[in-house]
DNA sequence: TTATTAATTTAGGCATCCCAAAAAGAAAAT
DNA sequence: ATTTTCTTTTTGGGATGCCTAAATTAATAA
């Protein structure tokens, strides 16, 4: 797979996902691609090959932590340059973008962090959106989802990224509706399952489920 | 074709013509790109009906006006970003080559520009090579081809970029050697053929032979 | 629950870009 | 002038990326 492609991928999941929280279907991906669905299977079973993406079949596709470090590092490359163009060059704000989504496929760190640095590493670009630093650090919502929580906090149901029926009906079982407050008592190191409290009882949730339910530090 | 696969196609080709004047063969270019010899007669194939160059079965390439066009446009591109990268980002005339090879075929005519402009329009790149301007235009020797020779003036045969026997039987029987001194007498509109006086003699040189011979004014 | 509608996947096909090996052609050497 | 050597082209085939149409599967509505 051509990296440029991989790249374009990953950035429409990302962008698909508000930010990689949610499951992104084949048919959005196909929309903001202009590619046949029938393409996009294709392509997200390769990117699962090269394990920038955990794609189920006929559920839908998110990014792994190497996916999401990439996607970032793209991110990183395409604001960098939004923000040199405009303030460094004097192009409009209405301009950069266009280029930008070309020179963003150069991947070059020491580039990207030297004009970085003449900017003086900022935080946002000309558009207000955030800029990875290098290591894939942004600033961002501290909507989370649930199987990133953290042991012993407090968290509040914030939505799900999955609305299958059969979905929706395991959640209502154990009262994770949205607004449930929940306490992470134990997370199993075998198979990623949470154990929490919610409304008094305990449950357990597989990492399948918790990774589509999206929480908020209480 | 995509465009990359074009463009590097013809800035090898420009390269192994030495400034465009030879005749190239397929194995060169093979050699060049790291390609089979195979995969280049498919390539010249394409790029020849494309218009960018004209392609003789077992003889060999050469670029056409619009191929040279495209090429310049390449190489200035190329060339502006390593004396950007040199002189206004810091980095060493021993990187930017290999950045220039990526940030090249970015296409956009205003950035060029731009950074030519912040440059103050070089004509020389840090490597000490010509930079062609926006319109094509290109510091570069005297050494023409004798099919690109003026009506009415004098020229001097400097070499031969084919050289098989038939080519050069066919020379040596005009006298047409190294060395020998031409007047141009006529150009014909028809067929491009060029009337010369060598050594007293009229010879009538066909588009095809003229385009093998390099000469210089005197 | 079943029927309908929508999304996804499979199957088959086409174009591109690459290769290796065989065949053809041109150049060089005897 | 003929053989040998080198280059180029042809042939056939593999991998990729894209498509359409048909089949499957999931979601929604009745």
């Amino acid at each position: 797979m051509r990296q440029e492609t991989i790249e374009n991928y990953l950035k429409t999941i990302y962008h698909l996902s508000s930010h990689n929280t949610l499951i992104v279907s084949n048919q959005k991906i196909a929309g903001k691609l202009h590619l046949n669905p029938a393409t996009v299977t294709e392509g997200v079973k390769k990117l699962h090959e090269l394990k920038y993406v955990v794609y189920e079949k006929s559920y839908g596709t998110r990014l792994t932590a190497a996916g999401i470090k990439l996607t970032l590092d793209i991110i990183r490359r395409h604001r960098i340059w939004e923000t040199y163009l405009a303030k460094e060059l004097g192009f409009g704000w209405d301009e950069v973008h266009a280029i930008a989504e070309e020179l963003e496929h150069v991947n070059n760190v020491k580039l990207i962090n030297k004009l970085a640095a003449i900017l003086g590493n900022p935080i946002y670009d000309p558009h207000g959106d955030p800029i990875p630093d290098e290591k894939g650090n942004i600033q961002k919502s501290n909507f989370i989802k649930l199987s990133e929580a953290k042991l012993g906090l407090n968290y509040i149901v914030m939505g799900v990224t999955d609305h299958s029926t059969t979905f929706l009906k395991y959640l209502e079982k154990h009262h994770l509706i949205i607004g449930a407050r929940l306490n992470i008592i134990a997370i199993e190191d075998f198979d990623n399952s949470i154990l929490l409290v919610c409304k008094k009882k305990e449950v357990s949730i597989s990492s399948k489920a918790s990774a589509c339910i999206i929480v908020q530090t209480i």
